[in-house]
DNA sequence: TGATGTCGAGACCACGTTGTCTCACCGTGT
DNA sequence: ACACGGTGAGACAACGTGGTCTCGACATCA
């Protein structure tokens, strides 16, 4: 026996204040005034309120306050990184939840895969779902598409990577100094002969810290050599071939700086296979966990992800409480932690 | 000199349908029907609002559309997990927003740290937001805050653990079956005295690994001896006390079966610390990065998380496609990898 | 007692969009 | 020439909520 409107509202919906109101026997402004907190809605009136919407389910459709409110804040916001399963990527996303959660925000998400179009597909998306703000990652060379965006009020945050024709805040870590870092280091140890193991070159961080490199080299007046200089690794498999090549050199090198963690880890299990892993010495940039549980224990240039996330919550939360200030680009420092690999000492020349 | 309509809209908020509807000298509804991709819409028609929509830099607001559209959807999902930030919870991140994304839809995403309250809080905060569905990996033990939501149409999948007081599709790990493989491994080698190191014994999987633990013993009708359980391991340090604690007994066990990663690595670290990895035998559950760099490599019982991500996901678009029938629990399959630490034979006892 | 001020609840409408309905217009057939 | 069906654009209202304004009730004071 089909029924249009038994005594319980039994369809598939969800309550809405007006039935809560009707319930409640006020009006719908009533209900609303109760479920944001007004104060002067007589405590005996909210306490009905209350219970008439806890008896129905009611939860609030932010979608629709969010549409009617005057701020038109949604109270989410988007966050686009390079692969959500990357630990670089998931600490970071872990940090900005934290710090939005404290503001009751949450966070959509989503992986670029170093994939120019998906970025730019994926910040409309969540543009069109008017996220307040973006947290990016950015894959593209040219974030001019965002322009419109920004003016309209959707705040931009850039983790990284600076973008390109647009004008927003910026985190990024210390790619430069901190690859000179990890270069001279490899000096103190001796060696002269180091060769640069690096991903993409249009990644701007690998640009940066094979800059880095290079600047180190001109600093120790040694003159860089490009036949160690292998650029373009994207897979492990890819940084394994490229260091057994350099392995394979009539005159290979002493010591490897690798410029992001897959390539690190590739070079790593190249040497020991190789059984060179204890005379190669070896600094990466990015820490990775486990890294001081191998032997030898590998030795990194850490960026400081927590730093970096939280810096970029903030100021993204600075831009949405209104601060008008000119936008600012922060450095964080990067940070050598010694833990073998990169301290082995220039030793015999490995081949004749 | 401010103007109250210059020429050009300079007000700061997004233009809308009827702007761009003004611009073209066309209705709302046809704007709504060009962006919607309607067929019925004279092409030349469509070219022009086309042309006023770019012109006025115009992004549809989804979650207007969203409160007026007939089925009310977001082409939002949220997703529960442990901590986004550890490998287990981002790969399952990823493999559900690749999925999602075929389909057009992002993810919200909330980490809930074993908190049954910001489970609560989290899942609510997504469906005031209308997400379509929810993925959870509950921390709770009690899900029947949801039936109302469930009932009012939101889509519900849980994953690792099945949810208490509710019904909901499940996609599940072969945890107790998982464990009994290990266990049986670990006797293949010749160990009897096997000690068991889990993390809370109040998170189900944990249980359950213990449970299969039990069963194997059992089945090769060997006594369980309690001092070798170890639970309410919840830090690495505290998996690393747990592991030195039994291996200091004056009958300490000759394998080891850790039932959680981070516990994985905590017995790994402490037996290196006693220069014991290469004699005590060990199986972990879970795999994780670099487990097979490190010496001796550590056996594992893999679960498969992308296979896990990808049937939640398929369960949770079924139910938004409107499947009706009844909800199903899915168990996946683990498989042991042999990497070393779990073929170390059973050898002379380590203490007399 | 009457004028005034205060305060809280409700009426009304708009936010940006789309479902529904209307209606003008076209081509077709007789 | 007229009726007709088909087609496509626009008018209108409504989704669930909150901003604004109104209005009645009650307290205060001269």
């Amino acid at each position: 026996m089909p029924q249009g409107e038994p005594g319980q509202s039994r369809r598939p919906g969800r309550p809405t204040m007006r039935e809560v109101a009707r319930l409640a026997g006020v009006a719908p402004k009533t209900v609303s005034r109760v479920v944001n907190g007004v104060s002067t809605v007589d405590p005996q009136m909210a306490a009905r309120v209350r219970e008439a919407a806890e008896k129905l389910g009611y939860r609030p459709n932010l979608t629709a306050s969010n549409l009617r409110r005057g701020d038109g804040r949604t109270a989410t916001i988007g966050m686009l990184v390079e692969d959500a399963a990357n630990p670089y990527s998931a600490a970071l996303i872990r940090t900005v939840e934290n710090i939005a959660r404290e503001r009751g925000v949450l966070v959509l998400i989503g992986s670029l895969d170093e994939d120019p179009d998906r970025e730019r597909e994926l910040a409309l998306a969540l543009i069109d779902r008017r996220v307040d703000g973006l947290v990016i990652v950015p894959a593209g060379r040219d974030q001019s598409y965002l322009i419109a965006e920004q003016r309209a009020g959707t705040c931009l945050v850039f983790v990284d990577r600076e973008p390109k024709l647009l004008d927003a805040d910026v985190v990024v870590s210390d790619n430069r100094q901190g690859a000179v870092t990890a270069v001279r280091h490899l000096m103190e140890a001796g060696h002269r002969r180091i060769a640069f193991l690096g991903d993409q070159a249009s990644i701007p961080t690998a640009a940066q810290r094979l800059d880095g490199y290079l600047h180190a080299l001109e600093l120790a007046q040694v003159t860089a050599d490009r036949t160690l200089i292998q650029q373009g690794l994207v897979t492990e498999q890819g940084a394994i071939e490229a260091a057994r090549h350099l392995m394979a050199l009539s005159d290979p090198p002493t010591a490897l700086f690798t410029s992001q963690n897959l390539v690190t880890i590739g070079a790593s299990r190249a040497l020991r296979d190789l059984a060179l892993e204890n005379r190669v010495a070896m600094v990466g940039f990015d820490d990775f966990p486990l890294a001081d549980m191998l032997r030898p224990g590998i030795s990194v240039m850490a960026q400081d992800i927590e730093a970096i996330g939280r810096l970029a919550a903030h100021a993204l939360f600075r831009r949405l409480d209104g601060d008008q200030s000119p936008t600012a680009t922060t450095t964080v420092p990067t940070r050598l932690i010694t833990r073998g690999s990169g301290e082995i000492p220039l030793g015999e020349p490995l081949r004749a």
